[in-house]
DNA sequence: AACCTTGTCAACCGCATGGGT
DNA sequence: AACCCATGCGGTTGACAAGGT
């Protein structure tokens, strides 16, 4: 496993790619299609490695990508679907059309992940420190990242929505991770505990998770959660429901929750 | 002008999964 | 079941640019 062999080859070019190589690429891919990655660089005549030609098409060639300029709005969607999905950059990137993964991973790595940093210094030292330990669950200054492995989302799960009536200290505390990251974003991901995520249904692919993620938003802008219209799609059983709302994953950390669904072994 | 520091981002690398045999 | 191949993912690196001294 690991490094496939087309890419240990010697007498492959490595680093920047120049205006020929790129154009040899691009026009290769227009004719014959995206995929066969590792016959690619040999037929279209590039002394590359085929993740390398992979990656090149895929975060700079592609035609349908947008290039810098990442606008508020797409900066407050990334930190929404960061604070509910952690280093899951694909993930992400799959929100943001015409955004690559490595794209966003680089803008949160370089920009957005300072500024919550120093939101969070802020509100240390804005918050008394009594109340800071009335909240117990509340990780506070720490920003939390959810350091994941790389796995592949080639399914999806999908969980529950929990009312918000229903959230009450104790047992199922909810607390807002997002203040970390600067005030209301995201609170709809903590307070509804969960959404869904990957695995259970295999046929739905991403956009079940798209789906989602764009009808808590749209719920959330509007000040009002709404139900679940998955659950109309994917009637889950109530077992199930229970089970879930009951297990360990619901701890008071909203981001965590998910972390642990998404790197659950146990899910088909 | 020269040097140093810091920020940005393209590209690389190792590890992972899924499918085929 | 075991292995190999193809491909995807996320972390890290390094080249370059911009800004500061």
């Amino acid at each position: 496993m690991g490094k496939s062999s087309c890419c240990s080859k010697e007498g492959l070019r490595k680093g920047a790619w120049t205006d020929w190589e790129d154009k040899i690429l691009a026009s290769y891919i227009n004719v014959h299609g995206e995929g066969k990655w590792r016959n690619l660089p040999k037929r279209a005549g590039l002394k590359r490695c085929c993740r390398s030609c992979r990656l090149r098409w895929v975060n700079y060639l592609r035609p349908d990508i947008k290039r810098g300029n990442i606008s508020h709005d797409e900066e407050e969607l990334i930190i929404r679907l960061h604070n509910l999905l952690g280093n899951r950059w694909s993930l992400i990137a799959g929100r943001l059309p015409g955004r690559t993964d490595n794209e966003i991973k680089n803008y949160w790595n370089t920009t957005l992940a300072k500024r919550a940093k120093a939101q969070a210094s802020i509100e240390a030292k804005t918050i008394p420190t009594k109340s800071r330990l009335n909240e117990p669950s509340k990780s506070s200054t720490k920003i939390e990242v959810i350091r994941t492995k790389a796995i592949r989302c080639s399914s999806k799960v999908m969980v529950p929505l929990q009312p918000p009536a229903t959230h009450q200290h104790g047992q199922h505390h909810y607390s807002n991770n997002n203040e970390e990251m600067g005030g209301d974003i995201a609170t709809i991901e903590a307070h509804n505990g969960i959404q869904m995520l990957e695995s259970l249904y295999s046929d739905g692919g991403c956009d079940l998770l798209s789906f989602e993620i764009n009808e808590l938003l749209k719920s959330h802008d509007g000040g009002e959660f709404e139900e679940n219209p998955m659950q109309e799609h994917f009637p889950l059983g109530e077992a199930m429901f229970k089970g879930w709302s009951t297990s360990h994953c619901l701890d008071d950390n909203g981001a965590t929750d998910l972390a642990f669904l998404l790197d659950a072994d146990e899910w088909p």
